[in-house]
DNA sequence: GACAAAATGTACTTAGCGGTACAATCTGTC
DNA sequence: GACAGATTGTACCGCTAAGTACATTTTGTC
């Protein structure tokens, strides 16, 4: 995290690319740990290798530095799902592996998980008015569609299946998992959140999804 | 919410338990609505029949009202909890009621769920030095604890069911589908948030706790 | 190498907000 | 009804943190 690449700062030279990058990466850290009252432009721009000066520059004030932080959260975490390739799968594996790779992804990106949190908590402002990430999500459930129809035509799942619905119950388990760890854990200990606690949650969360998915009858244990 | 009882105010007289109940109304509305940070102390005043004189002399500082704040939340929600019977039910049906009640009452209860959310943003601060709320939260699980028993041992529920992941099931998906649906909404528009898709959601929810809970298969559409 | 525009550093202003000092009033008790 | 302690109102302080003025350096262009 926020670790110096050689090319943020050759010799003494200028760098703006680099500095915004470096900007952004502080903004989505100290937002993402303090939220956006919480956080203040000062301590982000302590963790930069430039001033105060240069967010306002480049940001003009703390409301554009968050959005564009959002955006860049948003963009790293859907980046990181473009790479699953679920096409050669059949539909009922590539469900599978959607639902556990959402799930140990978003456990992966805490940061990311608590900026969504945030931006609840401010009913979602910033989000509304970016087009951008927008369509970013629009490509997630396009995924899932086609695994739907897929599932569909072949008979597997159930027919009239809402991708939307369903992602929004992949969603909820992969990211309650995260958003809610701290609580959960300070009323009922720490046990699920370990290695062995993730990784049975995460085929409980499999299994349901799938029941959700089948019509069928469904015999495994 | 914040109604004005004949109680809190007889005359003009002193009514400290009255001002105090004012107080900490106003207070978890603010703090649920605007998070820690963003709560101000003269606004949580204003919407109050008294002054911030009152909040400080009362609760000592920000802090203190937000803890108690918190401890008011999470006493109100529990004790509606309180109130669901379900020892006359047999084991399956038992989990079906209390899963759908659970998600109509987060549903009911959004300021509870957004002081959870803005504990979460803090890591749990204030919750782990609470035993009050603790003690609430081990209760819950208990009544979920009896029914897993009660169904393993007439063999409709699979063995070893661990109630607390069952309550993180059912948490997920309450929890998530009051705290997200700013950002849900705004990305993938509110068709779930409407009263029929909230009901398929909810039926969705209760059928796939179900087949966590049982081994056997399940034949219902 | 001179000029303009972009990029950066330093020091400051300003207002919002948490918290308090001080005084006044209410209420139970003798 | 006087006293003590609890409760409340008014006015204020001081600090923090968002945002800016102004000066300086870098860099591409002729």
């Amino acid at each position: 995290m926020a670790k110096t690449t050689a090319e943020d700062r050759r010799g003494w030279t200028q760098n703006p690319e680099g500095v915004k990058r470096d900007i952004l990466a502080a903004a989505v850290s100290e937002f993402a740990e303090r939220g956006l009252s919480g956080a203040k432009v000062d301590d982000i721009a302590a963790r930069t290798r430039t001033s105060k000066r240069m967010i306002y520059y480049y940001f003009g004030d703390k409301m554009g530095l968050y959005t564009q932080a959002l955006e860049a959260a948003y963009h790293k975490v859907r980046e990181g799902e473009a790479s699953l390739d679920l096409d050669h799968l059949p539909p009922l594996e590539a469900l599978e592996k959607l639902v556990s790779f959402t799930f140990d992804h978003h456990r992966r990106n805490p940061d990311f998980i608590r900026m969504v949190m945030i931006e609840n908590i401010h009913q979602a402002e910033a989000l509304i008015a970016s087009d951008k990430i927008r369509d970013l999500n629009i490509a997630a459930i396009e995924k899932l569609r086609e695994i739907c129809v897929r599932g569909e035509k072949e008979g597997v799942f159930r027919s009239g299946l809402d991708p939307v619905a369903l992602h929004w119950q992949i969603s909820a388990a992969s990211f309650f998992n995260v958003s809610n760890q701290p609580t959960f854990t300070a009323l009922f200990g720490g046990t699920l959140f370990g290695e062995a606690g993730q990784q049975y949650l995460r085929s409980q969360t499999v299994k349901a999804i799938v029941a959700i998915a089948r019509s069928q009858a469904t015999f495994e244990p």
